[in-house]
DNA sequence: GTGTTTGCAAAGTGTTTGCAATTTA
DNA sequence: TAAATTGCAAACACTTTGCAAACAC
């Protein structure tokens, strides 16, 4: 378990003020392994632990942190946003069925040719979802 | 410029009923050169060739062309969704700033290395796209 | 005629915003 | 105490739905 300053200081790094629902959202966000959260979902768990955090407060913070780069946001679905913590290199499956969402590392894929920017233009991203669905018979 | 039996045609052959809204929408979709559109974009165009349609009826007559297999449905922006009319294989380059969306043809890129989907599960389709921004230069 | 499709307006979903009250520094 | 942040409720944008009228076959 990651010592509570730890929080506090990457909140501050962030140009935050590490005020007590971000506190509560960094530590779940950051705590464990790297996790994909939808707004709806970290919301529910924030309630689950009794902590007290609006809705709105924790679309806010997942922007911020988005901003600040302390977190990715993946676009799978029309539906809903979602926000990774692994902020590095790497792509998704995303599981169709039950809106689910895992890491591939980046070595299980291999891009060899990536095409040039349109004129005047930059890549910002290459962002790669494979979609699966549970496999019939 | 494709004669209209065979926008008739294209719609019987997926089992719908060839109604002058889902003509007149078949005949814009599917006319000249590959093309993405978002429901809106498309009503606004059939408004434009004052088309009497509602959007309702875009909203379904996409869908439905979708699940016939006219149509492929692109997700790039969690605020809105996008059909292509290119069915094949191919990938995207997404214009952030303007959300336009433009077709990188197969051969432009290649995807060396795919992983293996999860237990259980079958790859259902492999989405790349590519996000650009203007280049400040 | 019968079943399908349309269009409207209403409802729904996920997200953002305005603003007074609260908290942080 | 000044500035940032929160939480609520209202507003929002896009999409879907219920249902009577219109249409296709």
């Amino acid at each position: 378990m990651r010592p509570y300053s730890h929080f506090l200081d990457q909140i501050r790094l962030a140009g935050l003020r590490p005020t007590r629902q971000r506190l509560a959202l960094a530590k779940l966000l950051f705590s464990g392994e790297n996790r994909h959260v939808t707004a709806e979902s970290l919301h529910g768990e924030a309630q689950a632990e009794k902590m007290r955090v609006s809705l709105a407060t924790v679309y806010n913070t997942l922007h911020q942190f988005t901003s600040a780069g302390l977190l990715r946001e993946i676009v799978v679905d029309a539906q809903r946003s979602y926000f990774d913590t692994n902020t590095g290199d790497h792509h998704h499956f995303y599981f169709e069925e039950n809106g689910m969402l895992t890491d591939i590392s980046d070595d299980m894929m291999s891009l060899t040719k990536v095409p040039e920017a349109p004129e005047g233009m930059a890549i910002k991203s290459v962002d790669i979802v494979v979609r699966v669905v549970e496999k019939t018979q």
